[in-house]
DNA sequence: CCTTTTAAAGATCATATGATCAATAAGGTT
DNA sequence: AACCTTATTGATCATATGATCTTTAAAAGG
């Protein structure tokens, strides 16, 4: 009987460099948490990884920490802080900037992995996702808030809950995608532009909606 | 020492009637799994329970056949049989169903419990799921697309993605309440209503916005 | 009050799981 | 080729966990 923890057979050994090894965990972790959730087993982790169980344990001091740098590694630059300034800058067309913005910032959320330990965090309560939260509330609605308010034409003003619900609608695109798993454009650009087009068609005078 | 499973010791035994403690058995499963994830343990349920943990295998198969009664009792009637029709009710403005909609909708779904046991197995892959999302898409949103293509003025016509938008959107205030525990609106029918109408709006001439 | 039924508790099992540590061997250095 | 360092493994531990089974006692019937 094979002992538990221990690599398949066939396998070679293989030394790597301890940063290098460091990267291949935590990058096969966060598949792994993203598929299965944070109460995955370590031992099914290592399967994946092709390692022994008992190697996770030579690089991180337990699973929580290792939880804690799959966090880490998610979380990471995906708030760029180069859009509130750019949020802001009136020189672009209000339309432009906010098409800018929710397309790049799709194209970093509408990810497998991401969606997923984003909601898993989530779910658990985690700090780090309180904090994106908080952020982005503050470093990018607020300043879009106040953009559009600035912009506005008609006699009625955005509140921050009409934000949001712009915010919402364009994130429970990915949320459909991987975490429902349910059938789901595959550019969703389109979408996105036409929710911005409807929100600013709400509250400013139109700037382009199309072209025919 | 206590041994494993057993009951705080100053409680006395209570016998009950088969039925009612299986219901007290799946209402606190419900309360319990929402808020730790369909992982928790079946020892910390029955402490929650005030009963030992031998006895919920007395009225459950498994832990997974006690989960899919949570499932049961946690997905039924949530979305009444009746809102196919009433949504396709053209005597009523169109702006006043889709408000009646989204206020009873909502709140059935802004809670607790539902909220995050929906994404728990949403997570999980639960087929219960997807069948849920794939009424919802039937039975409501294709219906609803129906209704406002007919009442649309405009020459822009909405899409199946304009809806999932406009749903999404308002489902986001109960993600952001229960899943993420934001601050959010203690009452928000005044959200849904501003976004119902930013949407009429698009599409539509729009009916009555506001009355100032 | 005694008997009977069975809901509920208590004890226990088999396995799973996070974690530890001594033994091994890969790969670089001399 | 021999040697050394240390990345990796294999064995193992303590506890947790789902599940089973025997024992106990609450409540209904007579």
């Amino acid at each position: 009987m094979e002992p538990t923890g221990s690599i398949s057979s066939t396998a070679k050994r293989r030394r790597l460099p301890p940063d290098e090894r460091r990267q291949k965990i935590v990058n096969g972790a966060v598949a792994f948490f993203a598929k299965v959730g944070l109460e995955g087993k370590t031992r099914d982790l290592a399967t994946h990884l092709g390692i022994t169980q008992s190697l996770l344990f030579n690089y991180f001091e337990s699973k929580d920490a290792l939880i804690e740098a799959v966090y880490a590694q998610v979380y990471i630059d995906r708030l760029s802080p180069a859009w509130p300034r750019r949020l802001s800058d009136r020189a672009v067309p209000l339309r432009t900037r906010l098409l800018a913005f929710y397309t790049d910032y799709s194209s970093l959320i509408f990810e497998y992995e991401w969606m997923r330990i984003f909601m898993f965090s989530g779910l658990a309560g985690a700090e780090l996702n309180r904090r994106y939260l908080d952020h982005m509330h503050k470093m990018i609605l607020q300043p879009l808030l106040e953009e559009i308010r600035v912009a506005s034409a008609k006699s009625m003003t955005p509140d921050m809950e009409d934000l949001w619900n712009l915010h919402g609608g364009i994130v429970y695109i990915g949320i459909r995608q991987h975490i429902y798993r349910m059938p789901s454009p595959e550019d969703p650009s389109q979408a996105i532009e036409r929710a911005v087009d409807r929100f600013l068609q709400a509250f400013c005078v139109q700037v382009s909606a199309d072209m025919s």
